[in-house]
DNA sequence: TAGTGAACTTGACCTGGATCAAGATGGCAT
DNA sequence: ATGCCATCTTGATCCAGGTCAAGTTCACTA
């Protein structure tokens, strides 16, 4: 075996990956994104105090199931999820994709329950966020406060505009406008924006989207014919983004 | 012109319907159901002084316009508007519908500018409350800022549930479950729930719903002539709940 | 009280995308 | 490696709801 002093370093941050339970906000490649964003370092300590980093969860497992009680909000921290809302009659409606650094549960505060049920699209971690202590903490720390509005405001942004394409869009501009804005969403977080594997299945893309799974698999074949993207599999390469940029208007 | 002391205090309360600026949160019929539920009569006084109690606006005049800058978020006073996106090339959707008690340009925080339009549906009134002065006061009234994280939290709850409807469900389910919606919401507010006039045109009611305004139409005569619905032009009557309640699922 | 334009209704027809059907492909457990 | 089940693709057909067209009713203004 290797005793080599140079990778020792290496080997703990590899150690800290696999247990990332010690690990702090400071130290977390996510922190530009994520919710401490512009604390002053002392409040970060106290924030960093509260967070539950959880161990992950296999592709497919449940973070919540709708109309549990409610007690954190949680932080994507690597991995992706889906939100999906069940209607009385079982049918069931995908409310939102999450990335790292993404909250989710939000929706839940004002009653108490979980208004969906959260689940893992690969295996995944989550930092969990009691929102008693959360609550309490944003009334100390305006920053936070501040953010959480912000987080609260920016979600409702993104279901309007969920809701202009579902009520007012083509099936074409629905996906090729999901596509654009997964795009975006990877480049924020610093991943390559241009190829991408879609973290979801095309059978989650369409019900999300409100069409029909052939129809999505229909026109992911047609643009690749026109030569717009690449398409194999999960893997997804956006070859001319001014053209699917119009596609959207 | 009658001079009788008995009718001074009536008149009175006339005078101040007719100019609210002078009225404050404790003598508001809406208290119940506004932002300041909950506070302590201090903080109640608190909060009165930085709302801006404004003029009524006429039907059709826009509240604040998309990409506006933004500085308050609204409470509906009296009448009723209709938030609007509009989309880079002109298509538009209506958002959301908001009746009295109901807190207005919640997704413009995160931005610094109004994400929609808002245009009052029949000559209404507002208050004003200045986004930076309500942040300020919430830092330091716990029972606000648990009201605004509440409200926030709500209208995502209310658009992921429109979501759904608009994503897995049929023009007739859309439909009846807006109505269904609408009498719970008036309901709540103590006026008449099962007969009440619908305050946005069909027009409206189609945007909204993702439907053509033919369908609309051609759905509430057919709900008419099943003796599910009374309706005569902006009047309605839900004359069988609970078989309406089953076209919802 | 008549005139006007917007909102609404109703009918006829058409189409985008759903549904049905039948493989092809792929990931994973053994 | 192999078998299996879920996911995905592609083609054929169908239909819910959109579009077009032609009035009718309503709310306002003059």
């Amino acid at each position: 075996m290797i005793q080599n002093a140079a990778i020792i370093p290496l080997l703990k941050d590899v150690a800290r990956q696999e247990h990332q339970l010690q690990l702090t906000c400071d130290s977390c490649a996510l922190y530009s994104l994520c919710l401490p964003l512009g604390l002053h370092r002392n409040d970060l300590e106290t924030l960093d105090s509260i967070i539950k980093r959880s161990k992950p969860l296999a592709r497919g497992q449940a973070l919540y199931e709708m109309a549990e009680s409610f007690d954190s909000l949680y932080v994507v921290r690597s991995g992706a999820f889906k939100t999906t809302l069940t209607a009385a009659d079982g049918r069931e409606q995908i409310t939102g994709f999450y990335l790292p650094g993404d909250l989710i549960g939000m929706d839940a505060i004002h009653t108490g329950h979980y208004q969906a049920t959260a689940t893992a699209l690969s295996s995944s971690s989550v930092c969990g966020l009691p929102y008693d202590r959360l609550q309490d903490l944003s009334q100390a720390i305006p920053a936070l406060q501040q953010q959480i509005y912000n987080r609260l405001s920016k979600e409702l942004t993104n279901d309007k505009q969920l809701l202009m394409a579902l009520g007012q869009k083509t099936a074409m501009e629905k996906l090729v406008g999901f596509l654009m804005s997964l795009s975006r969403r990877f480049d924020e977080r610093g991943y390559a924006a241009d190829r991408f594997q879609l973290p979801m299945s095309r059978i989650d893309i369409a019900n999300h989207l409100g069409l029909a799974i052939e129809t999505v698999s229909r026109l992911l074949t047609q643009l690749s014919n026109d030569g717009l993207i690449d398409c194999q599999g999960k893997m997804i390469a956006l070859l001319d983004k001014p053209q699917l940029k119009k596609l959207c208007s």
